[in-house]
DNA sequence: GTGGGTGCAAACCCTTTGCAAGACT
DNA sequence: AGTCTTGCAAAGGGTTTGCACCCAC
């Protein structure tokens, strides 16, 4: 298919650039998810952005003025202790990052 | 209004324990938004939520089987230190954990 | 009367679902 | 045949917008 971008795209993005089914995608992406292929991330605006699961651990940057992503490698050490005054079981989390890009700032 | 909530609440929810008009709680949302009283979470199931703005700075922690929501305060020290590797000017970051709560997990 | 907040309905956008048609074994 | 995938249209769910109405100054 096409996960030949190397950042989280939404579907309405995909549907730009690639003439296939809206639901179609859809549903691929749900099995890629599935198998664990592909990861979902959300930068809050509504849209689920899909993006290959082949990367190592990362977050993202986002600029508010002009939409540019960037990925973010984040020491989560001290981050993880924190969680120890919980007594959830943690799985996953997101975190991600919105300012403006060094084109924008 | 109805701000009595400690905890994030979408606006589906308000509807369901408060007779109004989803309009107006849009509007009302919006405007205290602006004024900094309230700030909006997203826990990536496509409604925004929202919570009062004068608690100190800290994170949710989320079940995925029952939605239960606990506050949780991270140490983010570390974790600002690894955004000297971006040019992006940040303002502010989403973080939120996912996993089950004590009762489901 | 003018300006601002309210209410209703419709529109919007992303996502999901139902169902019939097609492809593959 | 049977199963799995596709496509289209419709429905769903959250959010926004248009516009008329009402209240207060």
């Amino acid at each position: 298919m096409l996960e030949k971008s190397d950042l989280p795209i939404s579907v309405p993005e995909i549907l730009t650039q690639l003439h296939a089914n809206k639901t179609t995608i859809y549903r691929q992406l749900d099995s890629f998810i599935k198998d664990g292929l592909v990861s979902e991330v959300e930068f809050g605006d509504g849209k689920k952005r899909y993006e290959l699961a082949n990367k190592k651990h990362h977050h993202h940057v986002v600029c508010k003025s002009c939409g540019t992503v960037a990925d973010i490698e984040i020491d989560e050490r001290l981050l993880l202790n924190s969680l120890d005054q919980t007594d959830f079981k943690i799985e996953n989390h997101n975190l991600e990052f919105f300012g403006f890009c060094g084109g924008c700032k």
